[in-house]
DNA sequence: CCATTGACGAAGA
DNA sequence: TTCTTCGCCAATG
């Protein structure tokens, strides 16, 4: 299972997030959404775990520690702006295996700012 | 084998 | 939205 995990989030394009439950759904799993951040936790270097956020879609594990500080950074290198909740929009950057690319909704929802 | 914990999530308060 | 409780499953003690 682990491994089809790791293969949807190497689907995830740069600039885009995935929720653990969102991945864990998308698997056919929706309770097994802790199995699938146990999974992250054990992710292999070819994936970009950086791009999987918990449901608020923030960086999980504990900031002060350096891998999930590394992940925020790496998500703002490729364009996802955290505000000062430490948190993005899932609702944009929320990223769907079979929906279109389109940025165009990413920079519109911005704009309504916290909340 | 049983008890806790954890890169989670949803529901109740 | 934040906090707590419950559920869920795997790893660890």
């Amino acid at each position: 299972l682990n491994e089809r995990v790791y293969a949807l989030v190497r689907s995830v394009p740069p600039g885009r997030v995935m929720s653990y439950g969102a991945v864990a759904r998308h698997l056919g799993a929706p309770g097994k959404a802790r199995e699938v951040g146990w999974a992250m936790h054990q992710c292999p270097d070819d994936v970009p775990a950086h791009r999987v956020l918990n449901r608020f879609g923030e960086v999980s594990g504990d900031l002060t520690t350096s891998g999930a500080e590394i992940r925020r950074v790496r998500l703002e290198a490729e364009g996802v702006l955290f505000d000062e909740q430490g948190r993005c929009d899932l609702g944009c950057y929320g990223w769907l295996p079979s929906s279109t690319d389109d940025g165009t909704t990413l920079a519109d929802a911005r704009d309504e700012g916290d909340r």
